[in-house]
DNA sequence: ATTCATGCAAAACCTTTGCAATGCC
DNA sequence: GGCATTGCAAAGGTTTTGCATGAAT
């Protein structure tokens, strides 16, 4: 039930995956689709991230990637993990701490409305 | 008002600037903190973080700073601005970004809990 | 008199939980 | 019969909004 449905995308909504789920059973109720998330995330078939103010968004563990979000505009830019290693040296070896750069969005702003708060 | 409180702290939840506000001004509703906090943010005088799943907190925006957030046990390690210059470098050079590291925290395992999951 | 901020109640939003009903071994 | 899973409704936690009152200019 759910697995065929992780086929059709990354970032979504809970609420995109019932909408998405129902269209083939009609009756499945989004409180299950929750509890479905919850028990593979466990499994640790899925992950979910934050990726700003809205609802989390799920995806198939092996397509996990960091966040880029601009708190202007809302474009949503996808982050090779390799960007994140220099930083998680540094942590590891300043602070003993294992970042995980998948789980919660780095916010900030793209090129496009930099220069726009540029011009003012 | 809410400046006097301010000096009492950092990474503040909504409800407890209501609860110390409410102690010098009993009459003072939470949506009315809600909207002061608003105003100031917009002003830059505060800057809000989610430092995980619970509530936003605030803070004066001259003691912002990024933090790292243990999954497992919640410790909140705070993280010097010059921890983020490489990887702020990096991604304005490559996509153009310019990230705010302060905005939301980075998850991870903190040292004890990189351990128990070791033995575990 | 007009504007603006406030208190309050209610809604909105996302997520979790209690419970009764259903299906499976 | 027991056990796990579901649908539904209701609640939970956080934040926002509509509206009427009341203060300040």
């Amino acid at each position: 039930l759910l697995e065929v449905l992780f086929e059709a995308g990354e970032h979504r909504s809970a609420e995109e995956l019932a909408t998405a789920v129902q269209g083939r059973a009609p009756d499945v109720h989004i409180s299950t689709i929750y509890r479905n998330l919850e028990d593979l995330q466990e499994l640790g078939v899925i992950v979910h991230s934050h990726l700003g103010h809205g609802p989390a968004t799920y995806q198939l563990a092996s397509l996990a990637h960091g966040h880029f979000i601009c708190e202007a505009c809302g474009a949503t830019l996808e982050a090779p993990d390799e960007l994140f290693r220099g930083l998680a040296d540094t942590v590891r070896a300043k602070l003993g701490f294992s970042i995980d750069p998948h789980h919660f969005a780095m916010l900030g702003l793209c090129m496009g409305c930099q220069e726009l708060t540029r011009l003012g």
